[in-house]
DNA sequence: CCAAAAGTGTTAAGGCTACACCCATGC
DNA sequence: GCATGGGTGTAGCCTTAACACTTTTGG
């Protein structure tokens, strides 16, 4: 059907996936161990080329899926970055769009998926050598999630639907790579009127927290 | 050469432009009056299909050239978003890499360049209806364009070499869409020390106004 | 001298940073 | 009672926004 002209057709089209959970305290990124040449035996993001009759979000859901048997849905999915380097891939001229995923806290196992040998979570800040360009890509992702974090409040995605102040200030420590002032971050935070207290506790050592969640009519930031 | 699954090959990859100036104190968008179906006799953005091999930038800069003729190279070419809805383009799946270009001030004559009637400079923030679902990239290169003016000093690239502050301030209101307090915007322009005076005047109407160059190491922004 | 545009300071309010101690619970 | 982590307030600084008059030139 589709009517280009002839240098055009040869250019593929792929997407990669930076998908990121908080692990102990520890942003972590999912990588899969590539089976296939090129970079056969090498950790990779998850991607892959995009199908005829598929939204490029579902392209990258896709992948997901299937390259790590990963079973929740992403809270948020946003397509941040298009590498298109002439020499990134050895296969031809492919080009990426890269997407930014946030899974929930607790996805922790993976599996490996039809076209890898494993799948596993990685510290985001120090990652194993990467194939193709997706150190680079990686870098990327992590500076938009750290400007997301500021005026979206990307840091719930990470959550369960209720947690304590703790817990998200720990999120924003992992994301930024770096401490935070307790009081400052409260202050902050309550101000924003995101939050409502659940009224419930919890216990653990030490004082118990209180619980929050997410107020009302806060958007969910799926896309 | 490329070894892709077969339902992958048949996505075409494009570039589209989103091309800025000011003219007469009003932000203005280049558009294309295209010649072909689909959306003949429609106002486009500038764009097409991307080469095999052709760096995306390299495309895009192409498109600009040979569809409006326009002689001067642009002072920022940026990516902002890639758009590959299903739909979006009648003869079939078509992504396309949209990208930000900001011209510099005087660039205005423009004329039809091969595939198509016309090119011309129209109101960003009021364009004529557009094909394609080309008002949707538009409207986001403007918002992308507002945000960019904040920290990096994009405005400097719709300037000639020397200008003046309240020209400045006219580059910053066009892009905005509204009008800034002088006193403030002068007091934050200079606080930043990314102008130096060239010691000249520019004479017209009224008292004739300082000119300001930019600063030494004040980065160009060419991607 | 008049029109036109350039240039100039102060104040108030809000946001950000730094900083140290008490509180509630489990063991 | 002690170890562990949760919770709280203030002061200084800086940034931002609001606001009106004087200066310099050309005609």
């Amino acid at each position: 059907m589709l009517k280009l002209p002839p240098q055009a057709t040869q250019v593929g089209l792929a997407v990669d996936v930076a998908a990121f959970t908080i692990h102990e305290g520890v942003l972590r990124s999912l990588l899969t161990l590539r089976g296939r040449v090129p970079h056969a035996q090498t950790w990779a993001l998850p991607g892959g080329f995009v199908l005829v009759g598929e939204e490029l979000h579902e392209a990258a859901l896709r992948e997901l899926r299937d390259e790590t048997s990963i079973e929740l849905e992403p809270r948020h999915l946003e397509q941040f970055f298009t590498f298109g380097a002439i020499g990134r891939d050895p296969r031809g001229r492919i080009v990426s769009v890269a997407h930014l995923a946030v899974l929930p806290h607790g996805t922790v196992p993976v599996m490996a998926g039809a076209s890898t040998l494993h799948a596993d979570w990685f510290p985001a800040h120090q990652p194993p050598p990467l194939a193709f360009d997706h150190a680079l890509i990686l870098g990327r992702a992590i500076k938009r999630l750290q400007l997301r974090l500021e005026y979206a409040n990307l840091a719930l995605d990470f959550l369960p639907e209720t947690f304590t102040l703790p817990e998200l200030q720990n999120v924003h420590e992992a994301i930024l790579n770096r401490s935070l002032d307790k009081r400052n971050f409260r202050k902050r935070l309550l101000a924003q009127g995101i939050l409502t207290p659940s009224g419930e506790r919890r216990s653990g050592v030490g004082r118990p927290a209180q619980l929050y969640r997410r107020a009302r009519s806060v958007r969910t930031g799926l896309l």
